[in-house]
DNA sequence: AAAGCGGGGGA
DNA sequence: TCCCCAGCTTT
């Protein structure tokens, strides 16, 4: 048993993620260079509740389709339901985007605003997506925390300290200080490297800690090694406080 | 703070 | 079947 009170630091994790992000990473249109500030609108309101894999190849058809809102105001929204259908939600999801394409269009010039308070305004348009569009779409790096994020920060930090951490309401600081400083490139592919890491090894049930880099300091998977043979678990449920995002951005503080 | 939404897919 | 999902809105 290692020390209670030892900390794995957020440096520490943050190299082994990129390390491991150099080799595992997944490509999608989203993250392409030139990838504009609509597509990461479009591509993060899909991909909300949808795996990326499926996402990607009906967003290039979308964005050629409707490359800007006021191009999508003007596709019929059954077309644009029979198009994203393979990805469920479809009327929901065709409504949520015209929505979104009128109020850009109607409020700001029919482009995506490059403001934090701007882009909260808009509809179905929360904190991660704002800073997600921050971060990719615009190059200014912002935290993001998912289902997938927070799930590694409880597991990898430990329950209590992500609990208090919760409490004090940091958990977006804590992401934060995981993103590397002074260039938006290393930042950018450190929020993707949380969410593949997420997706792919850090999963919610059956996680790979066999084969994570992190497992050596990460007190969910030591607690799952066995000497008996049995297996204990890795938490999978988070804490009834964590299952959600919090609703209101603070202000101030951030770094 | 908690429920509702909304449906697909993996284990 | 059950449980989770690259969340957000409403009560």
């Amino acid at each position: 048993m290692s020390r209670r009170g030892a900390r794995v630091s957020p440096a520490w994790v943050r190299r082994r993620l990129l390390a491991w992000y150099d080799t595992n990473a997944r490509r999608f249109v989203w993250r392409r260079r030139r990838a504009s500030p609509w597509l990461v609108l479009v591509s993060e309101f899909l991909l909300r509740k949808t795996g990326a894999r499926k996402v990607d190849p009906i967003v290039r058809e979308l964005i050629r389709l409707a490359p800007s809102p006021e191009a999508l105001l003007r596709v019929p929204s059954r077309r644009i339901g029979s198009l994203i259908h393979p990805l469920g939600l479809q009327n929901m999801r065709a409504r949520a985007l015209r929505q979104i394409a009128g109020t850009l269009v109607a409020e700001h010039g029919g482009r995506v605003p490059r403001d934090a308070e701007a882009l909260a305004a808009l509809p179905h348009v929360g904190r991660y997506m704002v800073n997600s569009v921050l971060t990719v779409g615009f190059g200014e790096p912002r935290p993001i925390v998912d289902a997938n994020v927070m799930r590694l920060l409880h597991r990898v930090h430990g329950v209590r300290e992500v609990v208090e951490i919760h409490r004090a309401d940091n958990l977006w600081d804590l992401a934060g200080r995981h993103l590397p400083k002074g260039d938006v490139e290393s930042a950018k592919r450190l929020n993707w490297a949380l969410v593949d890491f997420g997706a792919l090894v850090c999963t919610a049930r059956a996680p790979r800690c066999p084969i994570c880099p992190l497992r050596e300091r990460c007190p969910a998977a030591r607690g799952r090694r066995t000497v008996s043979g049995r297996r204990s678990s890795v938490p999978t449920q988070l804490p009834l406080s964590m299952r959600k995002n919090d609703p209101k951005h603070r202000s101030g503080g951030g770094r």
